[in-house]
RNA sequence: GCUGACUUAGCUCAGUCGGUAGAGCAUCGGUUUUGUAAACCGACGGUCGUAGGUUCGAUUCCUAUAGUCAGCUCCA
């Protein structure tokens, strides 16, 4: 086993279990697809009348098994050319392979793989004979896929399997999708009082009020980041006219996915993105040359009608917010105005407990607009951008939006699946349409360009993703509930229990006293169930000791405190509301203006700081402990004052 | 939108090969005032997703429809 690679093991198994399936339905007519490696395993498209039923798949994995011990010999079979290859599968009704055949090229050698009475088309390569293939593999499900991935082709069955090299390999593939099941943010909301779905409003979530409040936290943190980037925050309508989407191009592309309404013989649609509207707050007046780039943010609400199939919890929604932004500029700036935003997007996923982030360059899709020249121009400045900041990324042909190319960030989440959030888009063809203008140093009118960005994306998608990457237990800062303070006796303790309340609450901390008539096992075990960051249980020892019985969340064993000591542990880690480089930003820009000689008034990021920092998205740009980097910023301004001042 | 599956109490799930349903938790009432993951007793709670059809009779079978899930296609 050892001699050959996972995916040619797979790639067997899937032949494997095709003939599988050929042995268990021999009056059916069976036409095959394709039927590759993938991540975890294989699958295999068919076409059957019949419909293979999810309880029936034990039936093909025992078959399998059989044929597995018959030990089959694999052999190559090789066509001169792609019509002898052509006529052979015709003959067996192959017609899909036919198709296959078809677009390889002429004059060139066929190979096929045969075992037993089976064969199919292959490149290869495969395994000796079946006795060298693993049982560890498993048929997963069934599912419809697209010939061919067009949609106006016939679907066939696809049959998943996920397949590994060894007991091991496939035990922790299941425990990783147990582990996935767990933390899935649908569950999780339920369980936790997030939020909640009806069937009044599809794909729409409803927040509960502690749900809410990390929606809003969440919101509220990255108004503090934008803010602090010089961005303008706007609120803009949430119906306009038609009219309004045609001159944007939306109406065009998009208008099957998008809501309408009528009034007064006026047709409306419910804003599917904001774009436009900021061209209208870009329009509003003259801009000039000085205020680029302009940064327009806004948390609009927007509503886009996704097909049914496409919707699934909090990922995919047909109502929801970004935290989206809009940034005016000359073709000059964007190349530092890109860096600047990786940088943020660096800053804000950092913060948020995403390490691991990777980028890709999406150049220009099939259905497009604008001409190729303004294209290459609009790639071309992202490509520089990427390459100045010497950050490594990947290229998305044709995966860019229809007014221009996008940098997509991907993030991994805690047990190692991928998410894109963040995108930044460049888009010459909005000003173009809205004939915006900004007036130049010299006195003329120019056209500015747009850069389209989102950090965390969609409020929704970034709420489950990042639901799911905590496992539903929020850091002390966003949880909607810090603490619960459980009497041992509800009676005895009250006293103590409410002054402690009010000392919290003054303090501005989210805190609840527990006095139900319950035992404390069971409130331990809600408030631990429920996630709750702190737990703090009162009784005899603490009211006389004037301290508090702390248990974290997590942790099996509680410690006294006194309460200062307590207030001065939830005042620490309520300091991670802001991101580290945003608290301690005075501190370095002091000393970064001593060394400077004096301070740059144009300098309107506090990121451009860091000027040492190579690569935005692999160095810490300041030490990674509080502690650290307070002590190297007050000893150098000590060092500074003393010796200038 | 396409293929397939699922939908029983607020939640998690049993069950009825066609004779109108059960448990645990939650909720409410009572007893209990408890030292770190479920105290005890009792009560309430469902036209079995919705609408048709077949049947003496449907939650169960059939059809349609809605919602949800997996996958495909799509994702400004």
């Amino acid at each position: 086993m050892g001699q050959y690679d996972l995916e040619t093991i797979r790639h067997s198994t899937a032949h494997l279990m095709v003939q599988a399936i050929q042995r268990l339905y021999p009056n059916e007519k069976i036409e095959l697809g394709i039927g590759p490696a993938i991540e975890n395993g294989f699958y295999y498209d068919i076409l059957m009348d019949k419909k293979i039923l999810d309880e029936e798949l034990k039936n093909i994995e025992d078959e399998m098994k059989k044929i597995i011990k018959e030990k089959l010999p694999i052999t190559r079979r090789v066509f001169a050319n792609r019509e002898e290859a052509a006529a052979f599968f015709k003959e067996r009704g192959q017609n899909l392979k036919v198709e296959l055949i078809n677009d390889l090229p002429a004059g060139e050698e066929i190979s096929c793989y045969e075992q037993g009475e089976f064969i199919d088309l292959c490149r290869g390569p495969h395994v000796e004979h079946t006795g060298q293939l693993p049982t560890f593999f498993k048929l997963t499900t069934t599912a419809g896929a697209y010939w061919r991935g067009d949609s106006s082709r016939p679907m066939l069955q696809r049959i998943y399997a996920i397949s590994f090299d060894s007991k091991e390999a496939l035990k922790a593939h299941l425990t990783f999708l147990e582990e996935a099941k767990k933390r899935d943010h649908r569950k999780l909301g339920k369980d936790l009082d997030l939020f909640f779905f009806s069937s009044e409003a599809p794909a729409s979530p409803f927040f509960l009020p502690k749900g809410a409040f990390v929606y809003n936290e969440l919101m509220d943190f990255m108004r503090r980041v934008i803010r602090y980037h010089g961005y303008l925050e706007v609120v803009t309508p949430q119906m306009l006219d038609v009219s309004l989407w045609k001159t944007s191009g939306h109406y065009d592309n998009y208008h099957e996915d998008m809501f309408f309404s009528e009034s007064e013989n006026r047709q409306f649609a419910l804003k599917p993105m904001n774009c436009p509207t900021h061209m209208l707050v870009f329009q509003n007046k003259r801009v000039s040359y000085r205020e680029l780039p302009m940064r327009i943010a806004d948390f609009g609400r927007i509503h886009r009608n996704e097909r049914s199939g496409t919707i699934t919890g909090l990922t995919r929604v047909r109502t929801f917010c970004q935290d989206d932004g809009h940034i005016f500029l000359s073709m000059d700036q964007v190349q530092n105005e890109i860096q600047e935003l990786m940088k943020i997007v660096a800053m804000t996923y950092r913060h948020l407990g995403f390490e691991d982030f990777s980028l890709a360059l999406s150049t220009r899709p099939e259905k497009k607009l604008g001409d190729d020249a303004t294209w290459d121009q609009a790639e071309n400045a992202l490509k520089d951008a990427l390459e100045k900041s010497g950050v490594k990324y990947t290229i998305a042909e044709g995966d860019g939006a229809f007014y221009g190319p996008k940098i997509d960030i991907t993030v991994r989440d805690a047990i190692g699946r991928r998410h894109q959030l963040a995108t930044i888009q460049l888009d010459f063809q909005l000003p173009e349409r809205f004939d915006l203008t900004y007036m130049s140093k010299e006195g003329k009118e120019e056209r500015p360009i747009v850069i389209h960005r989102a950090i965390l994306g969609s409020l929704e998608r970034f709420f489950g993703v990042y639901l799911e990457n905590i496992a539903g237990a929020f850091p002390f800062w966003i949880a909607p509930e810090q603490a619960v303070i459980i009497p041992v006796n509800t009676e005895k303790f009250a006293d103590y229990c409410d002054s402690l309340y009010a000392k919290f609450k003054q303090k501005g901390y989210r805190v609840r006293i527990d006095d139900r008539n319950e035992s404390l096992g069971k409130k331990t075990r809600e408030s631990q169930m429920a996630k709750i960051p702190f737990m703090l249980v009162i009784g005899e020892k603490e009211v006389e000791a004037g301290t508090v019985s702390v248990r974290k969340y997590g942790e099996m064993q509680s410690q006294t405190m006194s309460l200062d000591e307590l207030c001065a542990a939830f005042d620490k880690l309520n300091e991670e509301r802001n991101p580290i480089e945003m608290r301690y930003f005075w501190i370095v820009r002091k000393i970064f203006y001593c060394f400077q000689g004096e301070a740059q008034p144009n300098m309107k990021s506090p990121l451009s700081l860091q000027a040492t920092s190579k690569n935005a998205l692999t160095k810490k740009p300041f030490p990674s402990s509080l502690l650290s980097l307070r002590k190297m910023a007050n000893g150098i301004w000590k060092k500074i004052k003393k010796k200038f001042f």
